[in-house]
RNA sequence: UGCCCGGUCGUCUAAGGGUAGGACAGCUGGUUUUGGUCCAGUCAGUGGGGGUUCGAAUCCUCCCCGGGCAACCA
C-alpha cells in the first residue's frame, strides 16, 4: 500500500494536452469537445488515423465528447460512398462518436453568415474572373490591389448573393470574397472568397444550392455552432487560423480555437490522398482497400488489428515538427498485438516430401498442440503426423554451414509438436533438385513425453502430405522502392509512379495448411509459424482459401545470413 | 528576396534554468519444441557562434538548415 502523498507525477504530455489542461484549469472550459472532420472525397488512411485517435482520445482522457463532421462543401469530389466508408473505418478502428454532422447541415445558417458580414461591408460580391483575382493577390513578398468591385454597397452585394443563390449567374461568373486586407502578409487574408457558384448537386442537400461556401467560410462557422471547444488540424492549415478567428470574431461567434499538428509521413508510402487515388485509378493497386495501401481499409486487410494501429498512433507522440516514421514501427505494434492473439497453424510453402523410414505403413496418429503458446486460453487443436511429411525446401542442406540449426545428411531436427527425426539420406533427380528426404523418426521423443535424451537444436514446421489443405497465400512488400516517395516525386515533377515497387505482390498459388485451418471459424488472425502472420482475405471461400501476409516474423537468421553474404 | 512555423540518438519523442531519458531500428549475449516471444546488455543526440547565469536543450541574440504561404480544394 502507498501511503505517500501523491509525488506529483509527471507524466508527459503532447502540446495540445497542455492546453486543453491549461484551459480546464483556468476555466476557460469546463469539458472538451473535438471533432474528426474528414472530407468524403477519399478514404482514410493511416494520417486520419492519427488524427481520430488524436481527437477521440483527448476527448475519452478529458471526459468529453467528439463529433464526426462531414467537411463536404465541394460537391463535385464528394461522395456518399465514401461517406460510408468513412463511418466504417472510424467505427472498426474503435470509436464512436457523439454526434454525426456535416457542414452541409449548415448551410442555411451559413448563408446567413454571408449575409450578415455583407451587411456589415465585411465582404462583397466580385465580378473579376479567377485570373484577375489571382493576379489582385500580389505575390507573398508584393501586397495586392483592390478589386474594382471592393467598393460595392452592401445593398448592392446583398442583392447581388441573393441572385448568386437563385442561380442567375454561370459558375465562375462572381463569387463572394470577405473585405479584409489586400495588402496582409498573409495571402489568406487578402479577400479570401468564401463562397463560389457551383452548378452541381450536392450529395446531401441534392440541387437546393447552387452556391456552395469555402472551407474556410464553413469549417469555423462549423466548429463554432456545435461549440466544439478545440479544433485541431495538421499544419498546412496554421495560416488559416487568423481568417477562422476574424471570421469568429466578426460574427460574434463561439470562440472554438483552432491548433495545429504535424501530420504523418510514414516510410516506404504516400499519404496524399490525391496520388493515392492515382494508384486507384490507374489500376496499379486493387482498389482503396489493396492491402498494399496505407489506407485504414487495406491495412484491415491486411491484416492490422485496430488495436495494433491506435497503438501505433500513440506511440508516434503529437508534436509540430515534420516527421517520417518508420514503416518498422507499424511492424513492431502489429507483431506485439498480433503474437498474443494469433492462431498458430502450419503451412508449408515450398514443399519438399520428407519420408520418415520408420513410421508403420499407412498408420496416422494425431498429435496436439497448442494454439497460442502466449495464451492458454487458446486451447490446442490436433495435427495429424504420418510417414510422408511437406518441410520447407529451405529447412535442408546437404552441406550445411554449422551455425544452420536444420536438416541436414545425419543431422537431427524436432518436427514442431512431433518427434526428433535424423536425416539418413536424400535424393535428386536428373537435374540436381531435391526431390526426398528419408529419415528415421526416434519413437520416444514424441513432444511432451520425450524420454530419448536426443538434443535437436532446431525445430521445424511441417504437415502430413496425405491431409495437407491447399491455400493461397499473398506475401507483400513496400509500395516504393524509396524511404520518402513524395520527397522525391516533387523533385520529378511529380512523378511517384516512376518509385513503385515492382515487387510489392507475390503470390504464392498453393501452400500446404495443416488441417485445422480448413475448419476454423472465419475471421482468425494467424501466425503460420516461423513464417509470419496471416489474414484471410476477403475473398477467400470456403473452397479457395487466401491469406494475406501481414507481416513477417521477425528472423534473426535471415538478417545474419544476408550479413554473411 | 516578405510573413509564419520548426530544428534533441539512424527514426520518432521526453526533459519547461539543475544527472539529456524512453520507444523503434541496429548490435551482443541468455532462455526457448517457432532462428518467434521473453530477458539482459550495448551503440547513439541537443544545427552553429556569441551572450545572460553558479548552472542553458531550455532564456536573449545573430547565423545556418528544413517546411508552409500567391485553388472559386480541403
Amino acid at each position: 500500500m502507498s501511503d505517500t502523498s501523491p509525488s506529483e507525477e509527471r507524466t508527459s504530455r503532447n502540446f495540445i494536452e497542455e492546453i486543453i489542461e491549461r484551459d480546464l484549469k483556468e476555466g476557460r472550459h469546463k469539458s472538451v469537445l473535438t471533432r474528426f472532420p474528414p472530407e468524403p472525397n477519399g478514404y482514410l488512411h493511416i494520417g486520419h488515423a492519427k488524427s481520430i485517435t488524436l481527437n477521440f482520445g483527448l476527448a475519452e482522457k478529458y471526459g468529453g465528447e467528439t463529433n464526426l463532421r462531414f467537411d463536404d462543401t465541394n460537391p463535385v469530389t464528394e461522395t456518399v460512398e465514401y461517406v460510408e466508408n468513412i463511418k466504417q473505418d472510424v467505427r472498426w478502428l474503435g470509436y464512436e462518436w457523439a454526434r454525426e454532422k456535416y457542414a452541409s447541415d449548415y448551410f442555411e445558417h451559413l448563408f446567413d453568415f454571408a449575409i450578415r458580414l455583407i451587411r456589415d461591408g465585411l465582404a462583397y460580391v466580385d465580378d473579376s474572373t479567377s485570373e484577375e483575382i489571382a493576379a489582385m493577390k500580389g505575390t507573398p513578398t508584393r501586397p495586392g490591389t483592390d478589386s474594382p468591385y471592393r467598393s460595392r454597397t452592401p445593398e448592392e452585394n446583398e442583392d447581388l448573393f441573393h441572385r448568386m443563390r437563385e442561380g442567375e449567374f454561370p459558375e465562375g461568373s462572381c463569387i463572394l470574397r470577405a473585405k479584409i486586407d489586400m495588402s496582409s502578409p498573409n495571402m489568406l487574408m487578402r479577400d479570401p472568397v468564401i463562397y463560389r457558384i457551383k452548378h452541381a448537386p450536392h450529395h446531401r442537400t441534392g440541387d437546393k444550392w447552387c452556391i456552395y461556401p469555402t472551407y474556410d467560410m464553413a469549417h469555423g462557422q462549423s466548429d463554432a455552432i456545435e461549440k466544439i471547444t478545440h479544433s485541431i488540424c495538421t499544419l498546412e492549415f496554421m495560416p488559416h487560423r487568423e481568417l477562422y478567428d476574424w471570421l469568429i470574431d466578426k460574427l460574434d461567434l463561439y470562440p472554438s480555437r483552432q491548433y495545429e499538428f504535424a501530420r504523418l509521413n510514414m516510410s516506404y508510402t504516400i499519404m496524399s490522398k490525391r496520388r493515392l487515388l492515382k494508384l486507384v485509378e490507374d489500376g496499379i493497386v486493387d482498389g482503396w482497400d489493396d492491402p498494399r495501401m496505407p489506407t485504414i481499409s487495406g491495412l484491415r486487410r491486411r491484416g492490422f488489428t485496430p488495436e495494433a494501429i491506435r497503438d501505433f498512433c500513440t506511440r508516434i507522440g503529437v508534436a509540430k515538427r515534420d516527421n517520417v516514421i518508420d514503416v518498422s514501427l507499424l511492424e513492431f505494434c502489429a507483431r506485439e498485438h498480433l503474437n498474443k492473439i494469433s492462431l498458430r497453424r502450419m503451412v508449408v510453402f515450398d514443399p519438399v516430401k520428407l519420408v520418415i523410414t520408420n513410421w508403420p505403413d499407412g498408420e496416422v496418429e494425431e498429435l496436439e498442440s497448442e494454439n497460442n503458446p502466449e495464451d492458454e486460453s487458446a486451447g490446442t487443436r490436433k495435427i495429424p503426423f504420418g510417414g510422408e511429411l511437406y518441410i520447407e525446401r529451405e529447412d535442408f542442406m546437404e552441406d550445411p554451414p554449422k551455425k544452420f540449426f536444420r536438416l541436414g545428411p545425419g543431422r537431427s531436427v524436432r518436427l514442431k509438436s512431433a518427434f526428433i527425426i535424423t536425416c539418413d539420406d536424400f535424393i535428386r533427380d536428373e537435374n540436381g533438385r531435391l526431390t526426398e528426404i528419408r529419415s528415421r523418426y526416434h519413437p520416444e521423443s514424441k513432444s511432451g513425453s520425450d524420454t530419448s535424451g536426443i538434443k535437436a537444436k532446431g525445430t521445424l514446421h511441417w504437415v502430413s502430405i496425405t491431409h495437407a489443405h491447399k491455400i493461397e497465400v499473398r506475401e507483400y512488400d513496400r509500395l516504393f522502392t524509396v524511404a520518402n516517395p513524395s520527397e522525391e516525386a516533387d523533385k520529378n515533377d511529380g512523378k511517384f509512379i516512376d518509385y513503385i515497387n515492382s515487387d510489392s505482390l507475390n503470390v504464392v498459388p498453393v501452400a500446404y495448411a495443416e488441417p485445422a485451418i480448413a475448419g476454423d471459424a472465419p475471421g482468425n488472425y494467424y501466425q503460420f509459424m516461423r513464417k509470419g502472420y496471416y489474414f484471410p482475405d476477403k475473398a477467400t471461400t470456403r473452397e479457395k482459401q487466401i491469406y494475406n501476409r501481414t507481416v513477417t516474423l521477425r528472423d534473426d537468421w535471415a538478417r545474419k545470413s544476408k550479413q554473411g553474404k
